[in-house]
DNA sequence: AATGAATGAGGCTTCATTCAT
DNA sequence: GATGAATGAAGCCTCATTCAT
């Protein structure tokens, strides 16, 4: 807060070290989640950072706080992915890729999921950033393609989200990338107009 | 609680307050299940039994093993309906209504969904029961619908019981009921085969 | 629960070992309580009972039942004595000789200021117990007292029951009981309408 | 917070922002012990006082040492208050002013409290200058309505500190203020020599 | 001086599981 | 067999206090 100098960009507080900690942690929360689902204890994120427990809380106040965090970052790439995608490809074709590109995510960082999952299933007002993120960048797609006439229209994005989330869910077992995305790939099929 | 019985002498003693408890501890699982999900704790499930924890530690030495016992009753019914829908009803049809038969199940008994979850997802070594039944039930219908040509040859029964729980998973806000059957019949209308 | 037989006096139950610790626990409370005051840690009371703190909760699922139970036996004496004095001395003579007594207890059992202490300023729901008895104890004297003339009518018993805390509150140097008796006294003093 | 003056290039630095910093610390004292009670805690002072935690201990090396400062004020206006009363009044009046004007502003500063219970119940090294000035104030008082001899003589300033003290202790309900005013009352009438 | 990040002890509470009666 | 008491690990969370910047 105090400010040193109002102008100019003298040295600073770097506070390096409370940068560092907070890295440790979301790296730290990304494995630990990963392992052991979304009620992983704290405890086990802390320690695995190296930081005292106290640590952990002063960054991320609650579990959600750190939950959101840890997974912004995959949340953007995905959201900034969709909009890339509406402008490339035909319609169903980027819905398809998108909802892939969510598979391949999980599939690097499992607690990717658990992420998905929350964002899909809880009162929006915590991990408010990620569903807020993923439920337009969804949306994006789907009404790209409902305009086009090509998908029905009676599906809304927090729908296809949860479809996804839970076709996905738990696949822990080898080859389980191609049976999910196989399955969503019926899916996009099943929302596909015949004409 | 269990009173050694008012009225004979009896020679021999009937177990017969065994087996009242193993069902007094059926119900209360079944309620508690459904009220706090499958981590609620085996203390509220035997206080609401009305019998010690001893007890229902005897009856089921596992979680899993009172879990799968609780739901019995309704994997074997959902077994039977698959049965009796391969024989009356045309085959896309009747996977269709199986698949909607466990949308109402969940619907009424909540706890039933963690059944399928686990069942679904867990080492088939636990929950063998459930998981041998349920994927005997949609298999049946799947082959047949296969055999038809009516649908896609590429999705197995598992995958199929991991979609059904997947789609229906955490939805607890109202008109979810709706919602999933839609995903649901979206998902089967990805299966058919278009001629 | 479970009754072996309804009639006679067989064996039964004893559970030795619950009541030996419920008793560990209550002495345990006693000297933890009086040395670190009614917020001590809970923690400690277990430890020093030898029990483990799971213990302690399954006896006394709070610590306003705890504190309750470790002075019942007090409060308890306390209550008669107000009947016994009420009927061998004269009004006034009786109320000071109740109050010295509470004087001597807390000397003993230096914990029971709290207890008193509790039990006059807490919301009556908790510590109902104490605080009904002791109010009653009090009420007693005092209204044979006001009926005597003895002594003004505008005070309440929870009025002289905080009274009596507020002047023992924290005297734990030498000599204190000589001084709070001697303060007592003079509130008594105060009290006594003059003629 | 503490910004280094906006203005000038002043040569040496004024330490105005410490004086500065120590007020404000002061207030939120005050208003965080009153709303919280003596144990509140310091970050949470600290937090109001818009500095960090470091600042404060800077300060106050310990919780003694804020709480004396915070309350230094007030035990001075009382100390004060005994001097001009032990020159306006008669004895006994005088006396019971005193008390009164405590009563009074602990009805104000409910934290005041506290500080008189520490005051008059801890080792005297820490919270010296509380204790001593206060120790005056009642001496004071005291020794001229016992050289009139309007007043017994055994009761010493402490006692008399403590007994205030104890009669307000932790009235928070309505009308507390009259209450203890009666108590307080009922008090000095007992020190009162009869004639 | 001021700041606020880091630390970790400490207290709370809940349960799964074992075991004596 | 049934019971429920005992146990303690485990997780949660809050602060007082220290210290690097």
């Amino acid at each position: 807060m105090a400010a040193r100098s109002a102008t100019a960009a003298a040295p600073r507080k770097p506070r390096s070290d409370s940068i560092r900690n907070r890295e440790l942690l979301l790296k730290a929360a990304a494995k630990v989640f990963s392992a052991g689902g979304p009620e992983a204890s704290l405890e086990a994120v802390a320690k695995r950072a190296g930081v005292g427990i106290g640590t952990l809380y002063r960054h991320f106040p609650t579990r959600e706080a750190l939950f959101e965090a840890v997974y912004r970052r995959e949340v953007d790439e995905l959201g900034d992915l969709a909009q890339r995608l509406a402008q490339a490809s035909a319609p169903v074709d980027a819905l398809r890729q998108w909802l892939r590109a969510n598979i391949q995510l999980v599939a690097t960082k499992k607690g990717m999921l658990a992420a998905l999952a929350l964002a899909a299933h809880r009162p929006p007002d915590l991990y408010a950033y990620s569903f807020e993120r993923l439920t337009k960048a969804v949306g994006l797609l789907l009404e790209r393609a409902v305009a086009a006439r090509d998908i029905r229209a009676d599906v809304k994005p927090e729908d296809l989200l949860r479809a996804l989330v839970g076709l996905s869910y738990s696949y822990d077992r080898p080859d389980w990338q191609a049976t999910v995305t196989r399955l969503m790939d019926v899916f996009v099929d099943g929302l596909v107009v015949k004409r």
